[in-house]
DNA sequence: TGTGTACCGTACCGTTCGGTACTATGTCAA
DNA sequence: TTGACATAGTACCGAACGGTACGGTACACA
């Protein structure tokens, strides 16, 4: 589900460390975070696990490391649209940004990671949720943010705290969808093309009722 | 629980049974999953590991247990009040819905149950997030659809589909919250009073904007 | 050619855990 | 009192897993 905007934080894993922690990440997707053990990684990959200890020190190791490479893997394409455009254009970027954030969500690898990182929160204070939290959401938000801000800049919103719209666009989009579906439930409105973008469309819409500048409360 | 207790609350366990349930709950809420050991719950609640098998089968069937144990003991308290209602009387109820809402799902217990379901699915079926969904979303659900429906019967509101309204409702209030909670954020509006108020009215400010006889769009 | 480095594959070790078996203790009913 | 039953406590077993050690191999570099 992410990207990570910090310039200094890179994936420093190599080509074959990148292959392992795939091969890890497939057995998780598979099998859930019992399907993780060191031996079944050495074996699935073809790598010895004297290496895995190497690489990443034990288990929680490989574990962070799959979060922050698949962070590093899912960079977002910003693809930020100056700041002139019409009601319209912004609106569909609203649109796009909501659909890529809907199918990042439901992805198998990241419902996977995520129901890890809640399974094992908050042990340990929950250092692998703060991990998918730093480097997953943040960059949502970021993009989000950036989308908003070209919004309010071309005069088609109006808000006075652009974090508290996030929290309500995101809140429109996803709803209870992401529970849902880590809970293991096949949410309905996502699955088929038409219901999905029926309720992307009534989500921005709503978006719409609280900030754009016609709406005005 | 079995003897003298609430008419409401029905559970095929006995007292006994409850009470080693009630111990291994606060064994996941401290430690997590991994501390749910047969040998640990057994410990703490000074019975035998070979009670534990004969009452719930396996493993398996005391995480199940846990869920629907704790599911019979949070029932909801119903209060409906009949459908004749002002609009601020009717508003007022929600809020407390709303606050109740939160309140259940910010606690440790829900927080650690909703950790141990989605942590072990989906594999398997996903039978504890099944159990959960089933024996606790639900219940809001239909309590919240009651609420709903009488809204609706006083005039206040005005909605072709209940459930859609609901769907609504719970993610103007509780938007993302749950996801990071469980994460093991510490959701700053859901910690002081004032900011937990202002977001609850604000939720239903909303939800009137959108369902509202006033405000219909 | 020799030497170091990185890695694979496997064997091994200690621990933990789920699950079972057995004994001891208490309780209730006839 | 006696016998049936439920449960606590403990000991035990086999499997799985995290982590370590070691031998063998390919390759780079001097």
């Amino acid at each position: 589900m992410n990207t990570h905007a910090d310039p200094y934080i890179e994936s420093d894993f190599t080509d074959r460390q990148g292959a392992v922690l795939e091969a890890a990440l497939g057995l998780l997707v598979e099998g859930g975070e019992k399907a993780i053990t060191t031996a079944g990684i050495a074996r699935a990959a073809n790598c010895s696990k004297e290496s895995l200890y190497k690489w990443f020190g034990d288990r929680d190791g490989i574990l962070a490391a799959m979060i922050t490479y698949q962070a590093s893997k899912v960079r977002v394409s910003a693809r930020l649209g100056g700041p002139s455009q019409s009601a319209e254009a912004f609106r569909a970027e609203l649109e796009v940004f909501a659909n890529d954030l809907l199918t990042v969500l439901s992805g198998e690898t990241s419902l996977a990671l995520n129901r890890l990182a809640i399974g094992q929160g908050s042990r340990e204070g929950s250092v692998l949720g703060n991990l998918l939290i730093e480097r997953g959401r943040k960059t949502v938000r970021e993009r989000a943010m950036v989308l908003l801000q070209s919004g309010q800049l071309a005069g088609v919103l109006r808000f006075d705290d652009r974090a508290a719209a996030f929290d309500t666009l995101y809140s429109l989009v996803v709803g209870d969808f992401h529970v849902r579906m880590l809970l293991g439930e096949t949410v309905p409105a996502l699955r088929d093309e038409l219901a999905r973008k029926e309720h992307v469309e009534q989500a921005i819409n709503r978006f719409h009722l609280f900030y754009s500048k016609d709406h005005m409360n």
